[in-house]
RNA sequence: GCCGCCUUAGCUCAGUGGUAGAGCGCAUCCUUGGUAAGGCUGAGGUCGACAGUUCAAUCCUGUCAGGCGGCACCA
């Protein structure tokens, strides 16, 4: 008899883990003749920031249990872990404390690995990598010469995101509200000449085969879909009557409301539009107007405000359908030079921007769609566009029409007269992959004065980051390092200059999941390993990377496929994301001070103290655990003090797994007391053999509950409800404590240690170094962690005998006991000659009785009518 | 502004078209050779508000309120 010790217990397990190779996958070997169904199972990999936090500790168990129960299951599990180790931290701290990035990356995966060991994760340690190994980047160079040779990666001239604090550009998608997503900087925009990788080229793909991905939530699908942005219309150019600069003798538009061409009343083209460029060259004024729109455009302020600021530019042009009709052209601040044309015809009544837009600089406003049941006489627009379904109006040929096939109709005019066709416009963008940053994947490309852009052949990659490096001021180091860039050109050998930018960190992560199938490959990835192991059957992480990462990845995966690396185009057949760790957070009333939870102590009748002072505090809400509000957990405490089992757990309980779960004290101690109560089961129970379980006697209600335990464990893990699993485990210690061992039966005995033994597996995934210990003292063979998961007998799962609600008239009135499946008259009968029931039916008549089988009769009955 | 999610016990949250649940906290009691602990029992609920569908609504539908998240001059 003894308590449970997770510090003596839990390195021992560990330590068998890894001797007999438990989590070790035999790849290619055993393939071919296992029969074995294959489940690939994958967390997004970490940044290597030196630490492991809570958040850490939830989305590896989760991913855990996934991997040992689909094990358990009889699956071949790939469960592997990498570190996603370049990026910008390593060069602040180089900056800031002078170690040198590859040392600082390493050093920190290092102090990393030890703690992410500690979980027992089922890993196989011997995929291992970090996208910073040279073995790594190097494949990533080649798989970027594939895109490069199939046109899928190419350099041009841009407006890029400017963050002048990281001193690198950032992709659209790493500008959030207008700052950098990392430093929070304000972004500024600047032209540079930039590699970018064709995405676009698969908007569409990546767009429809959203809706074969049934095993992704339904939120980040809705994600990707808007950040795609896919959208239908018309591009069409109007031509300019007067005032055009030479060479202006059109000016092309965007439209998604060909309907409403009647209704327009100005054109509009944005601030960066050549016509305005040209403009501004020739007059003053406009230039002055342009600079302030691009001011505006970056301060982000203009937009808060929404004021529509446009200026008139002199210029008319023709309306396509009213030859007689000339419209203004005003350059406008709300139109945007990077979506559709940058350019657009206002119909200020049908849009309410351009209404606003039309107000302000008093424009005309003319309705052409009716609504239903409004009078085309009377209807007008006041301050509100109208954009709800209706009937053209006041738009000759389109008159009558619904607004769909006022749309085709137009669209097929605009065509006809060879002035434009319908179009699709997404918003997504080709992505930009350069950063002026040295902890990078080199771009393995070389610039030569006379034959320009030249790839780096083959036979010379990798390219391999140059060691000495100095970080004593801002910016791209190998712009400045004495010799890595100087280089002879591969084509005609003359002096010529490496490319000094590198990847954008998404790179890496667009594949890392395709590498784990063949880490160790030659090429990016074995073609045969890849089939066996793709796609990811259950890939887990944040939602913050519904965007950025994923989308990224599914284009990474289907270039992949058409290089023929890969033969799936879908890297992730199922995502959970989960949600984050959450802790209270308390200030000092008196300076408002962030105080950390190991600075209080509980007051009784509650609230907390500072230890120090004495002065009362109080919990200030609950946030995503962060340094700056003092209110983290480091995990390797809790480790220390409750175990690793015991961690695991409680980030399982509690809240669904996409919720977020809110940590506290009170709940690791639950944890860790259900651990024990559980392991007081074991060593409570005395040495077998048993005899098979007799369904006779005393045991058939624990063996009932074993069972139903087993269907529910099985049923919450399969559909990733862990927090229901282990609620079901705390009733399943009811069961066990209403059996116990002391003074039982040999069939009672028995039934204990069938329970016992379905309970070592059924908890194995959530706490496995307590599974072990307990499937040790059962005495079983072998180890948990190779013992199959427990099959619940549906015999045992339902009782024979059923519990029925009887109400009248909807309100519960008793209960009865009936055997399942009885017929309906028979329930009917029981129940109505209910003593409970009879009470409630005096004075009624009974009209209708409803019964629902093995679950609640409902008696419908009405007063008696007085004669 | 648009889209999505949430609102159930003091707290954190499960759950179901048919008998309202868990953990923690609280109270009472037991144990004091599992003891920086263990256990029994108990109190505590208009299931956010209103309306509808239904024999029956916490659950389905609609409207509203409050909270959270994503997107946002995307033509």
């Amino acid at each position: 008899m003894g308590r449970y010790n997770p510090k003596v217990a839990e390195p021992r397990w560990r330590q068998r883990w890894d001797e007999a190779e438990s989590f070790v996958v035999r790849d290619t070997a055993d393939s071919a003749a296992a029969p074995r169904p294959k489940y690939y199972v994958l967390e997004m990999f970490p940044y290597p920031s030196g630490r492991i936090h809570i958040g850490h500790v939830r989305n590896y168990t989760m991913g855990d249990v996934v991997a040992r129960f689909k094990r358990a299951q009889g699956f071949d599990v790939l469960h592997p872990m990498g570190w996603d180790a370049f990026g910008m931290p390593a060069e602040n701290a180089a900056m800031e404390k002078g170690v040198h990035p590859k040392g600082w990356t390493y050093d920190n995966i290092a102090a990393m690995r030890t703690p992410l060991k500690q979980l027992g994760l089922s890993i196989d340690w011997t995929r291992e990598f970090a996208t910073c190994d040279p073995d790594y980047y190097g494949q990533e160079q080649k798989i970027f010469l594939d895109l490069y040779r199939r046109g899928l990666a190419y350099r041009r001239e841009g407006v890029v995101n400017w963050d002048p604090v990281d001193m690198t550009v950032l992709a659209n998608e790493q500008v959030i509200d207008g700052r950098g997503w990392r430093s929070g900087a304000l972004v500024e925009k600047r032209k540079l000449t930039q590699w970018f990788l064709r995405i676009t080229a698969y908007a569409d793909d990546l767009i429809d085969s959203l809706q074969t991905l049934d095993r992704w939530p339904e939120k980040v699908r809705l994600m990707q879909e808007n950040w795609i942005g896919r959208s239908q219309g018309l591009k069409f150019h109007f031509t300019t009557t007067s005032g055009a600069p030479a060479g202006f003798d059109a000016i092309e538009v965007y439209t998604t409301r060909p309907d409403t061409l009647f209704g327009a009343s100005f054109v509009g083209v944005a601030a960066d539009h050549p016509l305005a460029v040209a403009l501004a060259a020739q007059n003053p004024d406009i230039a002055e107007f342009v600079a302030k729109c691009r001011q505006g455009g970056a301060s982000e302020v203009e937009i808060e405000v929404g004021e529509k600021l446009g200026m008139p530019t002199g210029v008319s042009v023709r309306h396509p359908f009213q030859p007689e009709i000339e419209l203004p052209v005003w350059i406008a601040n709300f139109i945007l030079m990077d979506y559709g044309t940058g350019a657009i015809f206002g119909c200020p009544a049908h849009d309410q921007r351009d209404l606003d837009f039309a107000r302000k600089y008093d424009l005309p406003v003319r309705p052409v769609v009716l609504p239903p049941g409004a009078e085309a006489s009377r209807f007008a627009v006041a301050d509100e566009a109208y954009v709800g379904p209706g009937k053209l109006y006041n738009s000759q040929f389109l008159d009558g029409l619904g607004i769909e096939e006022a749309k085709r109709a137009a669209i097929a005019r605009i065509e006809a007269q060879g002035q434009g066709q319908g179009a699709t416009v997404y918003r997504l963008r080709d992505w930009g992959v350069s950063r002026q940053r040295y902890w990078g994947c080199p771009i393995p490309m070389i610039h030569c004065p006379s034959c320009g852009v030249v790839p780096v052949p083959d036979s010379d990659l990798p390219v391999l980051l140059p060691d000495d490096v100095q970080f004593d001021r801002p910016g791209n180091p190998l712009l400045r390092h004495p010799t890595w860039r100087h280089v002879a050109c591969p084509t005609c050998g003359s002096p010529a200059e490496r490319e000094t930018d590198t990847f954008d960190t998404f790179v890496d992560s667009s594949w890392y999941f395709a590498r784990f199938a063949s880490p160790h490959s030659k090429d990016p990835v074995d073609r045969a390993s890849a089939d066996k192991w793709l796609p990811v059957d259950q890939y887990i992480g944040g939602v913050e990377h519904a965007v950025l990462h994923l989308l990224y990845a599914r284009f990474f995966t289907r270039a992949l496929k058409e290089q023929g690396w890969v033969g799936v185009k879908e890297p992730f057949a199922g995502l959970f994301t989960q949600g984050m760790v959450t802790h209270e957070t308390y200030r000092a009333p008196s300076d408002g001070r962030w105080l950390s939870p190991a600075e209080l102590e509980a007051r009784p009748g509650g609230g907390f103290v500072v230890v120090e002072t004495g002065e009362a505090v109080e919990a200030c809400g609950v946030e995503k655990m962060s340094k700056s509000k003092k209110n983290v957990v480091a995990p390797e405490d809790i480790f220390e003090q409750y175990g690793v089992d015991a961690t695991r757990l409680f980030v399982m309980s509690d809240s669904p797994p996409e919720r977020d779960v809110q940590w506290s004290t009170a709940g690791v101690e639950g944890a860790w007391r259900l651990i024990q109560r559980i392991w007081a089961e074991f060593d409570a129970q005395p040495d077998g053999p048993f005899r098979a379980p007799d369904l006779s006697a005393d045991g058939l209600g624990l063996r009932r509950a074993t069972h139903r335990l087993a269907a529910q464990v099985t049923e919450a893990v399969s559909a990733f409800r862990f927090n229901l699993a282990v609620a079901r485990m705390h009733e399943m210690m009811a069961a066990l404590r209403a059996h116990p061992a002391e003074g039982a039966s040999p069939s009672h005995l028995a039934a204990r240690h069938e329970a016992l033994s379905y309970l070592a597996r059924l908890i194995a995934p959530f706490t496995p170094h307590l599974a072990e210990e307990c499937w040790a003292r059962l005495g079983e063979q072998g180890m948990v962690v190779d013992a199959p998961w427990p099959e619940a007998d549906p015999s045992l799962t339902e009782d024979d005998e059923a519990v029925l609600a009887v109400q009248v008239n909807g309100k519960r009135r008793g209960e009865i006991r009936a055997a399942r499946g009885l017929a309906d008259a028979q329930i009917e009968a029981v129940a109505l000659a209910d003593a409970d029931v009879q009470r409630h039916l005096e004075g009624l008549v009974v009209r209708k009785v409803i019964v629902v089988k093995d679950r609640i009769v409902n008696i419908v009955a009405v007063p008696k009518s007085p004669d």
